[in-house]
DNA sequence: ATATACACGACTAAATTAGTCGTAAATAGT
DNA sequence: ACTATTTACGACTAATTTAGTCGTGTATAT
């Protein structure tokens, strides 16, 4: 339970490698994915998001690639994760407002509570903290 | 994305509702899944799961029903996931050991750490604080 | 006996996640 | 200009997980 997908996953492989990267260095999808043996073309889509959501940098052409764009401890894990899966919530009612509870939800006030907290893990840890 | 489940969503309800029961009364499957609008079958599931694992008590027959079987201050919420869920971990690596990273996963270190500080929440977290 | 309620495995359906494919667009090198 | 390389992106299929149903059995209060 409670797991990330594997996209995030190769993601943050990814990200780890870029911020690994000496300056003005760039690594390609192809890279990456050899390196850690992960499937090129679902790498590649989540990079593409990252890179849409400007936390690297994308350059085409040969010997293009991609780099982290600012200081890794300016990106955060909510921001990361939100990028790739969506909205973080144990239960959906936390950013979905249409809940069906018509008897009225009794749980409501803990699982939030649980939600902020889990927010808040990641809310402290940045790109900077998956270095080591 | 870090989602529960419904069916620990619904065992959730099912707890908290169960937790404002008087001394000696006893709550149906059918009773809860009416009150609530949950699909009775897959609740009789949930409480069959708990019912196993001594957390909830189950008498049957007529006027049978649950309850707990203990405060509730002394259920944790990772015992109450793990009971429903299974091992709790954004990564199956982290209770999964045949991970076949060759090239060496690079992130290890930092999303266990992450892991840790989920558990830790849940653990410190009592079926008690879901009454309020 | 019978009706009620839990126990449990097998099954189907729905939803989500994982992974693939085809095509387009930019660009460096020749 | 042409070619090889690399990102961009939507559409698609496959695999896995989750949600929900069904049938049958067992205990028990009345």
């Amino acid at each position: 339970m409670l797991k990330i997908t594997r996209k995030a996953e190769y993601a943050l492989i990814a990200l780890r490698h870029l911020n690994g990267l000496k300056d003005g260095e760039l690594a390609t999808v192809k890279d990456i994915s050899t390196q850690y043996e992960i499937p090129q073309e679902l790498l590649a889509k989540a990079l593409q998001q990252l890179a849409r959501a400007k936390v690297i940098d994308a350059t085409k052409g040969p010997s293009g690639g991609y780099k982290l764009v600012r200081d890794p401890s300016t990106i955060n894990m909510t921001k990361f994760f939100e990028i790739l899966e969506g909205p973080m919530g144990i239960m959906d009612c936390y950013f979905d407002s249409g809940c069906n509870q018509l008897s009225g939800c009794n749980i409501r006030t803990p699982i939030n509570r649980i939600n902020d907290s889990i927010r808040t893990i990641f809310d402290k840890m940045t790109l900077a903290d998956i270095t080591y």
